[in-house]
DNA sequence: CTGAAAGCGCTTACAG
DNA sequence: CTGAAAGCGCTTACAG
């Protein structure tokens, strides 16, 4: 098996084509310290005559690390993950790390085992994809981390171990809106897990509760964009429902089509917001109101936050237990701190309400 | 620099535990042919008792193979190359390959030097993602063919090298389909690239060509659906044109807003249909008929042909030359050959026209 | 069935 | 500034 491919060019090529030993030619391919001008020439057009490249695996041998970085998720289907990945990957190739993709399935089945795997590649670090807020990806968290470097990027909007997406303010942000438009009060439409902490409907319920306006559950839709069209149908049994604001853009355009398709009219009938700013919002009918999350700076924002994770180089020591647990801090924050943070700005990443033909102030007559 | 992490335990680590040679406990892992039901079962405790797991960079090093399949693509935020490279990462996980990601910018920048580390990384094959048919990837798939086994995912519908999506069938069926309805022509709103050979386009105009129907030069839209919606203003402005083939359905979604900015209706006035299956098209209003690729499963194909690439197992000479150029016979076929291919059902993958409101008869009075 | 040895392609001290 | 040697963690013949 394996075997049959012809093996390139390696470091003693270059060597005895050069006329020098190894040693010096490792050195030229690391810096170049040390090293007299003309093994530098000499050793130059050995590697361009031979078109020679450095065996990156038999470097990660030697280094006990595979200049990458893992990306794990549960699925990468959806607008915001695809970004993030997208950034992600941008920012690694600018520090000429190679991107690895693994999808963990939620059916438990062998994670375990697939994630052993992932750690015997030593990448520099791990990333751990979870849009969706998967308790699967988040219970395996702290088992990475002991291993890995590792950053946790989900929906929620807390300050250490894991990045923030921003979804607490956006929830937030835009239910203020659409306070601010007159609407009694605004109904919510979630994607599945959302109904957790730190996410975009605690930014939703925490600026309903400021407002003293009433709130109602927010009903969960699933991934199933259908199940939004049916949602808001139901929703138009509810004259008194003026403003919705869904999970993200296609559950919007879902909810959206219910309503039309039962004769009422979006915006002016009920105003509809959805979530993300999936580009998709630009040319519906209506064109469909958003909070738009900067998914690829979050991506590369990660990344480098793995690039200088405090070890061996900074503080030699520090590493390990440090490092390891920050990812499941998330647990212990509060809205108080996370509130905090905010205000200190860190992490901080451009995102914002994009206002377009979904949503307006309510007709006069309706409200409650 | 790297250093610091702790080392896992190693293969030496094992056989010390277990009290057996190195060669033993690499046997152990090996599938343990010829091996003593004693000296497995306390290799078994060893690596047990440690959580020994093998460490694939070294395995890599002398198999000069790493389990993986390097993906690279010119973007992938596009609906079609994201369930591509979700396909790809199932089928690649049943076989334990890892799947990297690698992203050329068309900034022409140092893609030979991406390309050259990538080739260092010994994937067993790379998938070539160019669902945009960029020119810029293919240039390079030759190159890496020479050293890698490689297959070429795009929009084309070959036979050979590379994998077909079904757009040139896809855009033929969408195409008949509007003109059964009675439509006298269908025009066509092309998404970048997409007036190459072997597309949609081409499928589109081929069943124009047999229905000797009128031909209007299709018009180019951009990855900014934006400008599908000026296209779909502007297309207003011809009252004969009653039915419109989108190059997919985000472009179909901007069409379709801007006909009803213009006050026309669809399907009343003008026919929209779309292409890929993007599941939006399930929710906007009207909802859009499409025609449904089956993106994952051909990501799984690729991954498959990867894996039983004729090698030194199957056929012990033969690779090298006869694998590396297959993916720049697409130059060479010809829609005869193309015809022939299909009949004979290689390469087949269920995909098929969804129909929903976008689309229907056209208005009497109306067509030309 | 089992172990000692060599080697994969590089880097890292260690001597000159 | 330069080279010989050892070693990273495994696998693969080669002897027993």
């Amino acid at each position: 098996m394996a075997a049959g491919r012809k093996r390139a060019p390696s470091i003693k090529d270059v060597a005895r084509k050069a006329g020098v030993s190894v040693s010096t030619v490792s050195r030229y391919l690391n810096g170049g310290r040390n090293l007299s001008e003309g093994k530098r020439k000499v050793i130059a057009e050995a590697v361009e005559d031979l078109n020679y490249r450095p065996n990156t695996i038999a470097r990660a041998l030697v280094s006990n690390e595979f200049q990458s970085i893992a990306v794990i998720a549960t699925d990468i289907s959806l607008y915001g993950s695809m970004q993030l990945l997208q950034g992600i990957e941008l920012a690694a190739r600018r520090r000429h790390y190679l991107v690895t993709v693994t999808l963990v399935g939620n059916g438990h089945e062998k994670v375990k085992e697939t994630v052993d795997q992932l750690i015997q590649n030593r990448p520099v670090g791990c990333i751990i994809l979870d849009v969706e807020r998967s308790s699967l990806l988040h219970s395996f968290a702290g088992y990475i981390a002991q291993s890995l470097p590792t950053v946790i990027v989900d929906e929620a909007d807390l300050a250490s171990g894991s990045l923030r997406v921003g979804a607490y303010e956006g929830g937030y942000q835009i239910t203020k809106y659409l306070l601010r438009l007159g609407h009694k009060t605004v109904f919510h439409v979630s994607i599945p897990e959302d109904d957790k902490k730190f996410t975009r409907c605690l930014g939703w319920r925490r600026a309903l509760e400021e407002a003293g306006a009433p709130i109602e559950e927010p009903l969960p839709c699933t991934w199933d964009f259908r199940k939004a069209e049916q949602i808001g149908r139901y929703l138009c049994s509810f004259p008194e429902i003026t403003a919705i604001f869904a999970g993200n853009d296609e559950v919007a355009a879902g909810v959206i089509r219910g309503i039309l398709l039962e004769g009422k009219k979006v915006p002016e009938d009920v105003s509809v917001a959805g979530f993300d700013g999936n580009p998709i919002g630009e040319v519906t009918v209506p064109s469909i109101t958003t909070w738009r999350q900067n998914f690829q700076g979050i991506g590369a924002k990660a990344v480098e936050r793995l690039a200088h994770w405090p070890d061996s180089d900074d503080q030699p020591e520090t590493k390990g237990v440090d490092g390891t647990h920050k990812a499941s801090e998330e647990e212990e924050l509060d809205l108080d701190q996370l509130q905090q943070s905010r205000a200190m700005g860190d992490e901080q990443i451009s995102s914002r309400l994009i206002i377009r033909e979904s949503t307006a102030p309510p007709q006069s007559g309706h409200g409650r």
